[in-house]
DNA sequence: TACGTACGTTTACGTCGTATATGTACGACT
DNA sequence: AGTCGTACATATACGACGTAAACGTACGTA
């Protein structure tokens, strides 16, 4: 063993203690472990969210969120049977954070609003955690319908169940849980796309590295580009989800 | 990882080795590399594209990628940048037998129909490439807009120059651009999902693994399942783009 | 005091992408 | 003909990855 990394646990260990005496009857013990506390699946999933709003999807390893929470790799094998649950932990706790945006509102009224209000909720989420985007992208729909993380089969069942309790017909339901999934799933994958190329350049033509395309062989694409940067925002993704749902109705 | 099946790798190694022993030579001749020939980005390109419709994405690395051509996976090399370029080229792959399909018929009188054209056509290109679509998911949009393959661009160029022919102006023209790509990716990744838990099962309930699925949790998720399974098919594309497109006009 | 158990570590294996150095055969030029 | 530069493929190696298996270690309980 690393006497440094002893060291930095005994530092742990009074720091706990500390703790220990404030906190009154609720003792830890074991706890002394990973840096400030004990692990657990909810604090394996949050600091992995982290590391992957800072370092993107492609930064998370076992061995660099270990090293985030002061823990040897294998450690995290007790809180996901893998990295594949580990991502689908991600997704789940993607899916909570967006049902706690739910549940701060009301419900809306009739179908049709409701299906906004979730389509905009999770709009900003995504907005909180662009980086999860491609990863929902992925993992919502690459998995087995029946092995997919709970927090995604509950999303389903809360829009299909809307669906049913509003008096539609399954097919229409399926139609319209379709179209909603495929609508806002794509617009959450254009909109949060990266575009810069040079992110801290003031200039939008230089910042999208505009000099690297051709001009002559991509003139629209060029005259536009800067607009095409910019976002659509929660308003078109509310017009076209209306245009959607007014089609199906 | 994988618990793969290497039955192609045996019979290539039993090729090679009655070839090696017909010429009674150690040495191996250039023609003998590359297995059919000389190695080209075209080739790699293809049998690039033939691993990942068989292993899926995953599936597909340089070593492996070398041994189906015959050769080292450093090879690769000399076609491709690394691995990053090889999927940019995959990319490119797709969107080129797309425009071989484009071009096989003739053009639409206006931009609505264009657009339901190239939608129409790219889907039945996913259809023949379902494993490439969350690679045209991540890959069109993570990249900076100036560093995407020429493919991929001069298909957003098709798009905006129909737009701008058509006398609309840029902010509609990004707009609509905008729309279309989020319904088309979004379609696409919905619809091309791999869903099954048991696929060769011939009851759907247990090829979907329903019986790992709670009843009393996700009523309406289990009594729907059969249906989400099936697919919107071509329609309920045109459809959905005709609402959005009809929204924009 | 001894022990089972929950938790984290150590070690090791195979695979991955790829930098670097090393052949090797072919077309062009003496 | 022979020589050589160049295009092409290989050989070797390194660090990072996911993870199986064996191993410590400290706590709560007996």
């Amino acid at each position: 063993m690393l006497p440094e990394v002893k060291g930095a646990r005994e530092a742990e260990a009074a720091e706990m203690a500390k703790e220990k005496e404030a906190a009154g009857a609720e003792r830890r013990r074991a706890s002394d472990r990973g840096r400030y506390g004990r692990l657990s699946r909810e604090r394996v999933l949050a600091t992995a969210l982290e590391v992957v709003d800072r370092d993107g999807l492609s930064g998370l390893s076992m061995r660099k969120l270990g090293a985030e929470l002061g823990v040897e790799a294998m450690a995290l094998y007790r809180y996901a049977a893998g990295k594949g649950d580990l991502l689908d932990g991600l997704v789940e706790a993607f899916c909570q954070e967006l049902e706690g945006d739910l549940a701060a509102k009301p419900r809306a009224a009739d179908w049709q609003a409701e299906l906004h209000r979730i389509a905009l909720a999770t709009y900003r989420v995504a907005l909180r955690h662009p980086n999860m985007v491609p990863l929902l992208a992925t993992r919502l729909l690459s998995t087995p319908l029946a092995r997919r993380p709970a927090a995604v089969l509950r999303s389903d069942e809360r829009v299909l169940a809307l669906l049913h309790d509003a008096g539609l017909s399954d097919h229409r339901a399926v139609q319209i849980h379709r179209a909603f999934t495929a609508w806002l799933l794509g617009y959450l994958l254009v909109e949060l796309r990266a575009m810069d190329d040079e992110p801290g350049e003031p200039d939008p033509a230089f910042r999208l590295g505009l000099h690297r395309m051709p001009a002559q062989e991509f003139p629209r694409l060029r005259a536009t580009a800067i607009s095409l940067d910019g976002r659509g925002g929660p308003k078109q993704l509310a017009a076209g989800l209306d245009a959607l749902l007014g089609s199906l109705g």
